[in-house]
DNA sequence: GACAAACTACTCGGATAGCATCTGTCCGAGTTAACGAGG
DNA sequence: CCTCGTTAACTCGGACAGATGCTATCCGAGTAGTTTGTC
C-alpha cells in the first residue's frame, strides 16, 4: 500500500505557489526547475489538480498554474484526493458472501460487513486529519526563508 | 493508493480461525473453500502473517494454520503490517533539498520536512485507529449465526 | 501610425512505451501422521 | 502385540508467468501575446 509521489509534487507546487502569488501564473517548466522534477510528467499530475479546481490554467504565452483559492482553503485532503483518486485505499469485496456465506438469508447483507466497517472507521480517521491541515499551515510551518530563497530561485529561471 | 486484498482475506480467515478455534489447526485448502479463494495464493498470505507472529502453521498430515494468540490480542494493524508491509503510505523524497533548496544551509533540514510531517500526522492517526480494533471486537460486531453457518460448511468439507 | 495577419510560446488532452508491483501458479524440500511388514 | 520402515498428506520456501497500475515521454490541437506586414 504505497502512495505515489504525485501527492509530494503536488503539495510542494501549492506551497511554491502560494509563495509567488504575485508572479503568477508559473508555467511548468520553472515549476519543475525549482525542485528538479521531469517537467511533462509533473504537467500531469498538475493538471489534476486543476480538474479537480485546485489550481486554474492559464494558456498562452507566459501561461502557467496559479492556486484556485486561497492557501487557507486548500486541505491536504482536497490534494491527495485530485492526485490519488477519490476511492479509499481498502476495497471490500465481498468475500463474505461467498462459501460459507452463500446459504445465509439475505437480509443478514443487509448492513456493512464488519471488517470493511473496522476498515473504513481506520480511513475516516485518516481523512479527518488530512481535511484538518490546510496549505496555510504549511506555510506557517515552512522555515522563515525559504520563500524568499524560491523567489531568488525563481528570478533567477526567468532572467 | 490501493490496499491490496490480502488484508480482506487475512482478516476474514483470522476471524474463521477464532470462531473454529477447536478445530485447529486448518488446513490452506480448507480455509480456502470457505471463502472460494484462490488456495495456493490464500497461502502465500497466511505465511505472512505467520512470518509476522499471528498465526502459527502446523507442517505435516492434519496440519494447518491456527492463531498464535486469543483474538482479543490481534489488532487490525498486526494483520494490515504483516500483509502490506510495515512502511507508511506517504514517502518523502526530500524533493525540498533539490532545486532551489539546494543553496539552504545544512541546519535548516535538521527538522523534518512540513509536508512528510503533515502527513505523518494524518498516517498515524489511522494506525491509531487500526491498532484500537482487535479480531475479538470483529468477533462481537458479526452476525450471531455466522459462526455456526461456518463449522457447518466446515464440517462438510471434512466429510 | 493604426490595423490585421502571421508567428511564437505556451498549455491541454490524448496516445504511447518502460517499469514496478500485485495477482496467481507451480515445483522441490522438509515434516508429520497413518499404514503395513516383520519380529 | 510391539517396533520400525514406508507411504501419503500437508506445509514451507522459492522460482516463475500474467495483469494491473505507476512513471515518464512525445505529439497534435488550441489559445494568448508578440511580431511583422500592409494600408
Amino acid at each position: 500500500m504505497r502512495m505515489g509521489e504525485g501527492v509530494e509534487w503536488g503539495l510542494h507546487c501549492c506551497l511554491v505557489l502560494a509563495w509567488l502569488e504575485d508572479e503568477a501564473p508559473l508555467s511548468t517548466g520553472r515549476l519543475a526547475a525549482l525542485f528538479e522534477l521531469p517537467p511533462v510528467y509533473l504537467k500531469k499530475r498538475l493538471q489534476a489538480l486543476v480538474r479537480a479546481g485546485i489550481l486554474t490554467s492559464v494558456p498562452g504565452a507566459q501561461g502557467g498554474f496559479k492556486l484556485a483559492r486561497p492557501p487557507a482553503r486548500i486541505t491536504l485532503m482536497d490534494v491527495v484526493a485530485a492526485v490519488e483518486g477519490p476511492d479509499e485505499a481498502f476495497r471490500c469485496t465481498e468475500i463474505r458472501r461467498r462459501g460459507a456465506g452463500a446459504e445465509a438469508p439475505a437480509r443478514e447483507f443487509a448492513h456493512a460487513c464488519g471488517v470493511a466497517a473496522a476498515m473504513r472507521r481506520a480511513d475516516l480517521a485518516w481523512r479527518r486529519e488530512l481535511a484538518a491541515q490546510t496549505v496555510a499551515d504549511l506555510m506557517a510551518a515552512a522555515p522563515a526563508n525559504a520563500p524568499d530563497r524560491a523567489r531568488r530561485h525563481y528570478a533567477r529561471l526567468r532572467g
